[in-house]
DNA sequence: GGTCAATTTGAGCGAATGTTCAATCAAGGT
DNA sequence: ACCTTGATTGAACATTCGCTCAAATTGACC
């Protein structure tokens, strides 16, 4: 089946080799930074946990900042194309916007706990370059949710006073879910993503309409 | 005036030279800490800041974790105390307590700020003996806003199906200004307690009675 | 002036850190 | 069988880390 494969491949299979190894090393990495933090962790630690040595890690990644790096504009930008697809799938009414932007990033802070928690835990570890762009792409996320909020103003179907402080706190509310959601623990990543819906729509004064 | 002082005073002046210079490093350890975090600061540079050698400040505090736990634990306990006392002047009104729960824990967390990000960031940063002081403080804070908000449960004036995720969400945001809070914001701290209070009761499903 | 305890210092310890590099290995193409 | 190229390794570099300690300094009290 996998015979000849494609007709540029590298001389060894990358789905086995090259692309597995540089997993690994993010993989373990990761385990580490979400477990003990950055700052915490060395190179051999990861290296241990990736089966391999220090200086193969360094193979894939020219530093140990790179490799935070990697991790976090990866789940970062994935949050922004899950947010909004789904805030489009919602179709125009503000209310359903707003849903979907919480409902789909508690359910992404569940899913991809360790990459969110360390995402937002990490900010400081990485230098002034590099965190920019880390700072650009969550200010991306907090425009997509101030627009909805603003919108849902204009239309009356918000109230609240305090757009700027209610848009923080919504998202500082999802994101903190990373930070102590338990596979084990008494909720369903959707029930806890329904219950901050609800939160949501009372932080922006929505008055639900009672029953018809 | 400081003539003889106590007669049980030690030798040199404790309020110039003992407790002054204890104080002086600790108030470089936390600025160092709230700037860069606790792993990326050297015991040289806490003794730098605070204008002496690093074995000097060994004198006063025997391990730099022991000056983490410091920091922490007190912000932590003075928390408490000024909570408690809030509510307690607050009356029996649920609203009112929660109001004063939330006005005074985003107004230490302003005016604090430093302090109060410590605490909130380098949990992970202390041993698990210690980790586990800061915890206990932490659920006791948390079940004072717990308990209030199953008050105003039961009195009816809250009506949120989510009283775990509320309190949890609403102590988070709360804990956060202490991120994101600058002097020279567009926000004066009690604008900013305002707005929080307002938040927390749309959280809870508080139905504020229209007018009259 | 001498005593004693509190304070302050400089030098250095061992361990751990991120990173480098020359050398080896493995396998596909010829 | 050779060549080439990507993959993998062990050893070590320089630096920084938290921490120790014996010795010096200071100032209040007799």
């Amino acid at each position: 089946m996998t015979a000849h494969a494609t007709r540029t491949a590298r001389r060894r299979d990358p789905s086995t080799s090259a692309a597995a190894g540089r997993e690994a090393v993010l993989k373990a990495a990761l385990e580490a930074f979400f477990a003990h933090g950055y700052h915490d962790t060395s190179m051999r630690k990861i290296a241990d946990g990736a089966g391999t040595v220090i200086s193969h890690a360094y193979y894939y990644f020219p530093s140990k900042v790179e490799i935070l790096r990697t991790l976090m504009i990866g789940v970062t930008t994935d949050l922004i194309v899950i947010l909004e697809a789904a805030r489009d799938a919602a179709g125009a009414d503000p209310v359903e916007r707003l849903a979907a932007l919480v409902r789909n990033h508690v359910r992404l802070h569940t899913e991809r706990q360790a990459e969110s928690f360390v995402a937002n835990t990490e900010l400081r570890s990485l230098s002034a370059t590099e965190r920019q762009e880390v700072v650009d792409l969550r200010d991306h996320i907090a425009t997509l949710f101030k627009d909805v909020v603003d919108d849902g103003l204009q239309q009356g179907r918000f109230t609240t006073p305090h757009r700027d402080e209610a848009v923080l706190a919504i998202i500082t509310m999802c994101t903190a879910v990373a930070g102590w959601y338990r596979t084990d623990g008494p909720k369903a990543p959707e029930a806890i993503a329904d219950a901050y819906v609800d939160l949501a729509l009372g932080m922006v004064g929505y008055a639900a309409p009672s029953a018809g």
